[in-house]
DNA sequence: CGAAAATATGAGTAATCCTCATATTTGCAA
DNA sequence: TTGCAAATATGAGGATTACTCATATTTTCG
């Protein structure tokens, strides 16, 4: 579980810089033909190093996703701690809750390639199993939360109420970003409202 | 748009009979392996035909996937139109959309094999957009309701709402039935909460 | 400098989807 | 029944792509 994403850790300078331009032709790449059109040969070819080089940065293609996904994970992980980090009451966690909703759909609508990542994510066998650990990291971190705000209420309660706010959050952006503007943006309105109303209703 | 997921109508009966093995046997493979086990030699194999006589019934693998995901929506789709026909108040909607959402996780329970025949929908680029279409056709029968419900609310919100509602349902549903049982119900039941008020609310 | 360790290379292997030229079966008119 | 045309069946092989590995090159360091 150390380095699942890398054969060796990018200790030199180097090859921190060529893992990332690995990354960013990935990206690239799904960005502009879609989550399926990622190829390795390709990737090699763009990042101007061969193929069994590219081998020797990533064990294999879904490690390439994975390491992208991460990187989104990262970002998005962080803004959450951040956003619930002050909150000392339910109206202020409710606040805190809809900017970052507010926050996560301008992201999604600024770079549409992370639905993108997600969808090389979904369709790796050995990665599908990655968004649900990711809701759960980030349900962990609104359950501790509510738990303080709501001492007296059911832990495993408020921990299937913070999971499943988290997971159906990632599916309402993606959701939301494949139809027109106007209904994506009432989706996260309906969104925001639904989840709010369940997570000060506990 | 007429007959995508076959090559040519099955109007004989041993056409069907052959393409109701095909997709039993697919249904197998991918129940015992999971969705990324689906191999069309081997399922010509199992089906006791050639390749080439396969892709005389199916066009291509996404078809084959297609066909056993239309046949699961055919039967939520049936379950939700014969639920919800006869909802003549908000809170018979309620009741009958609590049903619902109760059959489907038994039947998810059931045949966990559900689950994995939408990883194959989501794993091929071809059928990413299926779900949402589905989405789409149950979030309809759902708003037609609603509207004659709420004859005063913004149709456009309740379209969205019935829509996010029935998208997050699916979602929830694969979530629950990943999970162990005591969470899956916790998530179900938050799940139905979080719906019903919000379709309560419009 | 020179050897050993680390890294780079890309032709080749394996797995898999799908095609198509050919063979077989079926339906039907004479 | 027979013979022919249309429908259907066959499976070797083409095409694509992830990944390997023997070899070559570069880097490190005593």
């Amino acid at each position: 579980m150390a380095e699942p994403q890398t054969r060796r850790a990018p200790t030199q300078k180097r090859s921190r810089e060529r893992v990332d331009a690995i990354l960013a032709n990935a990206t690239d790449m799904i960005a502009q033909a879609g989550s399926d059109a990622l190829r390795m040969s390709e990737l090699a070819q763009r990042t101007g190093i061969s193929i069994g080089s590219l081998y020797q940065y990533f064990p294999d293609k879904s490690a390439v996703v994975h390491a992208l996904a991460e990187r989104c994970n990262a970002e998005s992980r962080a803004c959450i701690a951040e956003g619930l980090a002050a909150v000392g009451s339910m109206e202020a966690l409710a606040d805190a809750f809809g900017s970052l909703i507010d926050t996560y759909y301008a992201i999604f609508l600024a770079e549409p390639v992370i639905r993108d990542i997600w969808s090389a994510v979904q369709a790796d066998g050995a990665l599908r199993a990655m968004e649900v650990e990711e809701s759960r990291r980030n349900g962990a971190l609104l359950a501790a939360r509510l738990r303080m705000l709501r001492p007296t209420a059911d832990a495993a309660r408020i921990e299937a109420a913070a999971l499943l706010v988290m997971h159906l959050g990632e599916a309402t952006m993606r959701l939301a970003v494949s139809v027109d503007r106007a209904e994506g943006d009432r989706l996260v309105a309906a969104y925001k409202r639904m989840a709010i109303r369940e997570l000060t209703a506990l």
